[in-house]
RNA sequence: GCGAAAGUGGCGGAAUUGGCAGACGCGCUGGACUUAGGAUCCAGUGGCCCAAAGCCGUGUGGGUUCGAGUCCCACCUUUCGCACCA
């Protein structure tokens, strides 16, 4: 009998399915665990990249439920979102049909890899039952003043035509599109993050759960600095100017000022100044670029003519415009301190303003002399003492600063300060396809929030997509003309969507109660389920999703609505599958089909090729559908594949080569079974495969719970290899028997089709899925015997073997015994011998 | 520039607390079965050496130790994140 994948596998996706066994009802009492791969963005037709991330979460998923748990698995649809505009616009079919017939198609590929999930907990995002939530939670945040319209400077993408949060500009350039983004002051959305900044720093402590790195990219993310906000006046202002600096130790140096050219006095300063209308000009050039042109531009400044006074010298410092300061960032000015800030120090020597040194080395090292300077000399720490500065002198950095916030704060000119890099989250969006923002504005009672008994505002299906002149939605009569809810006047509603990373910031609470028509979710029940006790997805939402997930779910915490204030107690990121790629000399990509190989080189016709390993997308030509994969090896083949090719959260290199290996392997599982099965004969010692089988019990359930699937199945073919040995030796078919069965428990997780037929070719009944978890007998994997390394200085010279447990003084007596060792010793003085139990003995001789 | 992680065969990768480096798999070589093999099965496979014995071998150089892929110091390379955040 033959192993044939696509005769079995359908047959039990079918059973599963039937049999709902993926279903729980969530106010069943007893032990939960609710896990979840974060809800994927319906883009179409997934592959095999895609497949890691859930095949992982089902492995674990059946895991859970052969250990008993009572696990929740929902799956769902982040469906709202700019591609299928897009779509909408280049093809002509509507944002909603396009995104469904994908949800479905993906659905049918998730079924193809024996994926289970909870169907009946399923949302999708786009639909209103779900968004009327989405409006609800941002009408909660507006009447807490979390959510508010504001003018700033916002990141503009001219190809999407919308405004991004900074989260989503990469490089300066849009994340999604690639095209560079602008810098516009515009009037938009924000949700106020920043008042959570402090809650999100500390929090990230208590996530022990959670790789280092996506802490630490949210730690940086956040940018918190302790420093000091101090007031300079100003003669020629009828007020001080207020800096911030991370360094008021280094006050005495401070030898000018620099704003950023949007500072709000900028205007005032320079009424007067001489050459004014070119200084304007000058201003609005800068305030016109993106912060990555002002980088590439260098560091310009201009002098506006007026000088503020430095609290701690008296001197009058002269106040420059500069194009490197930040308007965004404290409040927008800083004092200079040339000697010891790069910045700083790179503006003065372009413009020849004055250095003053006021750190010298703490240990007593070299004080440089001023002028001799080719970098700033920055100390953070301990490393440096304060000089030239009146009362700090000869403190160290730290208490340096400590007394000169006492000082500060004591003559009432500022204070001790945390500031954080962090900016308040942009959330319009001047796009169709997502959740309207609930508010109207009206002439008379200006913005008005919708009521919320008549949410959902519903996003009308009647629109053109022209791809031109703006949101389509602005051009919906009767969705625009509304009458306000306060004064019946007439009035227009806002025509913005949301983010739809707001979307996916709360829609692990809504799985629990996916149908409620009458509040967001039930509280005591979400309070049961949530935390998410496993979080499953890429490391591409380590600060996006997942910082705004944290943000919402404290306001919710804040609301009273939840009792815990992180959302996913364990995270993990699996990495991504990677594949050879071609590229032409245009840059552009070549589909495998059209190239061809000379001397191992890539053509195409007569034109080379450069060929690159890279992630595997749609994009760069480079994806393996799964539908040829499993036609001809079968969903079980590519799950063991996908999760023996490298450890799960390492980048790993797709071999179409490499995926044979796993298909022998069933395959050998299988004719084994097939064999087995009818065997009868058989009387040899069966203790070395049982005991193989419970070293392998107890080494793949530590390795899935340590997220350690490649090696968890590496033992498995192990053991399955001990299995055909033992077949071929003729041992005790009962024996063997009890091995196998267990192998197929174990190789469930990862191969969970196959196992079911042959589970129930031995005569179980029921699914193996839900059969117990086999556990190991530390007794049985004891083996009988020891074989102990024996070196000598540290090198390997022999070995010998010893009844288990074994004997010191029995392993010497061997260790004498053996002529091949005894030629290392001979004639020489044993000084000294170390005995590592059961493992090796080490004699360290002399002479 | 700052921060983090990682360097092990031809390739993907193994190696509790320092204790037999290269598990498992791909590929490759030879063989079996075959009209045939891109199917399947068996054997071999880090390097030097015909082979054995032996020696060398985990990015480079040093150190600690009876013993280092693992610990310490310096350096090199790669990848990722942030990038004028005062």
């Amino acid at each position: 009998m033959q192993y044939r994948p696509t005769e079995i596998e359908p047959k039990w996706q079918q059973r599963w399915a039937e049999a709902r066994v993926a279903e729980i009802d969530v106010s069943a009492p007893g032990d939960k665990l609710y896990m979840l791969n974060m809800f994927p963005y319906p883009s179409g037709d997934l592959h095999v990249g895609h497949g890691r991330n859930y095949i992982l979460g089902d492995a674990v998923y059946r895991f859970f439920r052969m250990r008993g748990l009572a696990a929740l698995n929902p799956m769902g649809w982040d469906a709202f979102g700019l591609p299928a505009e897009n779509a909408a616009i280049k093809r002509g079919t509507h944002p909603r049909e396009w995104t469904l017939g994908n949800i479905g198609r993906m659905k049918k590929q998730f079924a193809r890899w024996g994926i289970l999930y909870d169907w009946s907990k399923e949302i999708a995002s786009c639909e209103p039952e779900y968004y009327k939530w989405n409006q609800w939670l941002f009408l909660q945040l507006y009447k807490r003043g979390l959510a508010y319209r504001g003018t700033a400077p916002v990141n503009w993408c001219p190809q999407d035509q919308t405004v991004l949060a900074n989260e989503q500009v990469i490089d300066g350039r849009c994340d999604r599109c690639g095209a560079t983004v602008e810098q516009r002051e515009l009037s938009q959305w924000f949700l106020k993050i920043t008042e959570y900044a402090d809650r999100l720093d500390a929090g990230l402590d208590t996530l022990e759960h959670w790789p280092e790195k996506v802490k630490l990219m949210q730690r940086n993310w956040i940018g918190r600095s302790r420093g000091a906000d101090v007031d300079f006046t100003v003669p020629a202002l009828n007020k001080p100017i207020r800096v911030f600096t991370t360094r008021p130790d280094t006050i005495f140096g401070a030898t000018f000022m620099v704003l950023a050219p949007e500072h709000p006095d900028v205007a005032t300063l320079i009424a007067e100044h001489p050459e004014r209308e070119e200084l304007e000009q000058w201003i609005t050039g800068v305030r016109n670029q993106s912060n990555l042109e002002r980088q590439e531009a260098g560091k310009e400044g201009r002098f506006t003519g007026k000088f503020a006074v430095n609290p701690f010298t008296n001197e009058e410092i002269p106040i420059w415009l500069g194009n490197f300061v930040l308007p965004q960032y404290g409040t927008g000015a800083i004092m200079s301190v040339p000697a010891h800030d790069q910045r700083d120090f790179e503006f003065a020597r372009q413009y020849k303003l004055p250095l003053r040194l006021v750190v010298r080395p703490a240990d007593g090292g070299d004080t440089p002399n001023v002028d001799d300077l080719t970098e700033a000399f920055t100390f953070k720490d301990e490393t440096g003492r304060a000089v030239n500065s009146g009362l700090l002198d000869g403190l160290t950095v730290p208490k340096a600063i400590d007394r000169i916030i006492d000082e500060i704060e004591r003559r009432g000119i500022g204070k001790g300060t945390v500031r954080y890099r962090l900016r308040d989250w942009l959330i319009s969006r001047q796009r169709y396809w997502g959740t309207p923002i609930p508010m109207i504005y009206c002439e008379q009672c200006g913005l008005v929030p919708v009521p919320e008994e008549q949410l959902p505002v519903t996003l009308p299906l009647d629109v053109p997509f022209t791809g031109r002149e703006g949101n389509p939605l602005a051009k919906h009569e009767a969705f625009v003309n509304v009458t306000c809810p306060q004064c019946n006047a007439p009035a227009k509603r806002e025509t913005d969507t949301m983010d739809t990373f707001v979307d996916s910031s709360w829609y692990y609470a809504r799985f629990i109660t996916p149908r409620d028509g009458t509040k967001i979710f039930d509280s005591s029940l979400v309070n049961r389920w949530l935390p998410v006790d496993q979080y499953i997805g890429g490391i591409e939402h380590a600060i996006l999703h997942l910082l705004y997930a944290r943000f919402i779910t404290r306001t919710l915490h804040d609301m009273g609505l939840v009792e815990f204030e992180e959302p996913f107690t364990r995270l993990f990121n699996q990495g991504v599958i990677t594949k050879e790629g071609y590229k032409d000399a245009h840059g552009s990509w070549v589909s495998p089909t059209e190239v061809t190989w000379r001397d191992e080189k890539p053509y195409r016709g007569e034109e080379p090729l450069t060929a690159e390993v890279t992630k595997m997308s749609k994009s760069r030509l480079n994806v393996v559908p799964p539908d040829e994969l499993i036609e001809k090896y079968g969903a079980d083949t590519e799950r063991v594949y996908t999760l023996f090719i490298a450890p799960p959260e390492k980048e790993a290199a797709w071999s179409d080569e490499g995926v044979i290996g796993a298909f022998r392997f069933l395959g050998r599982v299988w004719h084994m079974g097939v064999q087995l099965a009818e065997l009868r004969e058989g009387s040899g010692d069966p203790s070395k495969v049982i005991r193989k089988m419970h070293q392998t019990i107890d080494a793949v359930t530590r390795r899935i719970e340590r997220f350690e699937f490649n090696t968890a199945i590496s033992s498995l073919m192990e053991l399955s290899n001990a299995i055909g040995e033992a077949l071929a030796g003729g041992t005790d078919p009962i024996g063997v028997r009890q091995a196998y069965e267990a192998l197929l428990q174990l190789l469930h997780p990862f191969a969970p089709h196959v196992t079911e037929e042959l589970w129930t070719m031995f005569g179980h009944e029921g699914f193996v899925l839900t059969s117990t978890w086999p556990t190991a007998n530390p007794e049985l994997m004891q083996e009988d015997t020891v074989v102990v390394a024996v070196q000598v200085n540290g090198k390997l010279r022999g070995q010998v073997e010893v009844p288990s447990p074994p004997e010191e003084q029995l392993v010497m007596e061997r260790v004498r015994g053996s002529e091949k060792i005894r030629q290392w010793i001979e004639g020489k003085d044993v000084i000294k011998v170390i005995y590592v139990p059961g493992k090796l003995v080490n004699l360290v001789v002399k002479g």
